[in-house]
Parts: C-alpha cells; sequence; structure tokens
DNA sequence: CTATTTACCTACTATGTCAATAGGTAAATA
DNA sequence: TATTTACCTATTGACATAGTAGGTAAATAG
C-alpha cells in the first residue's frame, strides 16, 4: 500500500511543476492548495530535499523549486525516495535477511514478476504526464 | 506489501492443491512441509475455511481439503480472501470515507489505473498454474 | 540592525497492524 | 475411552503510520 507520504509527495511535485514559473513557492502556498497541514508536509519536504529531487531556499522569498524539469522525473522515483522500495512482498526487500526456500519457493517467481511489473509502471509515468497545462 | 498471511495462505493452497489425492491433508503435515509455525497456520486457514476456499473435518483421519479444482481459483481471490482488498491506496478502498478531492484530485487515476493492472494481473493466475506436475 | 518570513531540526504521541504465541473446547474416529 | 484433529478466544511485543509541538537557523525588506 502506498502511504500519504509517497501520495502527498507526488502531489506536492506535480503542484511545483505546475507552479515552477515562480520560482520558489513557499510550503504555505502548497499546503493551502493541496488542504494538507503545513506541519505534516514539513516531513514530506525533508525527503524530497534530501533525495535531491527539489531545492530549499530559507528566508524571505524562499521557498521550495523543482530541481529538473518535470519531464527528468519518473514517479516511480517519487514514490520510492519518499515510501523506500515499492517491492510488493518482504521477501523481494534485499536488506531484509535472504528467505533459506527462496531456491525451492514456488511463490516467489510470482512476486518477482509482478515486482516488475509494478517497477515498468511506475517508472514509465513521468512527472510531465502527471498534469494538463 | 503482500503480508505473511496472504503469503502463506497461497502456499497452503498450493500445498493442498498437490496434496490432493490424499483427501484430508492434517495442518500438522502442511506446517511440517511449509516450515510454518501449526499455531500460526491455524489463522490463516481460519479464513480458508471462512471463504469456503478449502473444508475442514475434524477428529482423526480429519484434515483439510480444497473444496473446487485448481483451476477454478485465482491466486487474486485467495490473496484477497487473506489480505483484504489489494487496492494499492487507502483512496481506493470503498468503505473507507471518501475523499472530497477525487474530483479534482491529479493523481487519483494513476492509481485507478495501477489497480486494475494489478487486479487483472493476480486474477489471471490460477492455483493450477502455481505448481509443476 | 531589527522585524519578518521562510526553511530546517529534534522530539513526542496516539492508533493501528503484523506476526505470532498460549491455552483451551468441540468433534470424530479407532 | 483415548487419541487425533479442527476450532475458539485472548494476549503480546515490535513496528509503522500519520500526524503534532516547539524550537533554531537563514535570508531579506524596511
Amino acid at each position: 500500500m502506498i502511504s500519504t507520504k509517497g501520495r502527498y509527495a507526488l502531489r506536492v511535485m506535480i503542484d511545483l511543476a505546475e507552479h515552477r514559473d515562480e520560482s520558489f513557492v513557499p510550503l504555505k502556498d502548497i499546503a493551502e492548495r493541496q488542504g494538507i497541514s503545513k506541519k505534516y508536509l514539513e516531513i514530506i519536504m525533508k525527503d524530497l530535499v534530501n533525495g535531491k529531487l527539489v531545492n530549499g531556499i530559507s528566508g524571505k522569498g524562499g521557498g521550495y523549486q523543482l530541481s529538473r524539469s518535470p519531464e527528468e522525473y519518473s514517479v516511480g522515483e517519487i514514490l520510492e525516495n519518499s515510501e523506500g522500495p515499492l517491492a510488493s512482498v518482504a521477501c523481494l526487500v534485499n536488506d531484509s535477511i535472504q528467505c533459506p526456500r527462496a531456491s525451492i519457493c514456488e511463490t516467489l517467481p510470482l512476486w518477482e514478476e509482478y515486482d516488475k511489473l509494478t517497477h515498468n509502471f511506475f517508472y514509465g509515468k513521468k512527472l510531465s504526464d502527471m498534469y494538463s497545462k
């Protein structure tokens, strides 16, 4: 399940893409437009800044800005930056302990196939596909 | 994320399919073959019985049995019986409060498309596709 | 140089889910 | 009557989710 972190992050990125003429967009504006608590969005923004997906500038006239153009972001990249790996089952997250049954597991190929499908779906979509205008 | 409940349920169903000549398979045998605690499997089995996916018979000579033939189960049905809806985001679970932004949300179509993909994938796979023999 | 605006930082909390375990009761057969 | 089996209710520790609270640092406008 995609949690609010990833969903909100994507909405913030779309919002920033739609307002990329304004150079620096204060969080207050995004919070109001999106109807999300500014306090909670701070956590989301921190991840986006750490992941170098946006630039943040403090002080008067400051705010946030995309660090690239919208075509250069995939939706998958944005989601994984906030959510961690999009893996469908714990067995496929590499930092978890490798399952001793992996070599004989009859279900593992299913999860791998679904994972590939998911990856292709979300990395195939670009941020620029997410809004009209 | 698919949790152990759904993953174990699928493995149990495959195990029952592979041993469907034995008529009633005691849980002890499944637990040993699959390397899963018998106590925990009881919870899994309860869901499978309630969902009419398997029949359970008490007493000596008892155990569990598929209630249909393996071709007649989809993987999606088995997973949803144990996990609840396979929805990727809370917005799409109908018993949650309908999001007031649904009509203007720029991300909802994405989640809907991914949901359809997921549904088709797991309902397209049959239990009989999950093992060789 | 001071007030204001903005991002950035650490900590806390309530609620819920996950992955089990524990200890019993009921049913069926040998 | 003993044994084997499913079935039932309750509890637990660990972790994640979705936030809130209260402050510090940076930059600009006056």
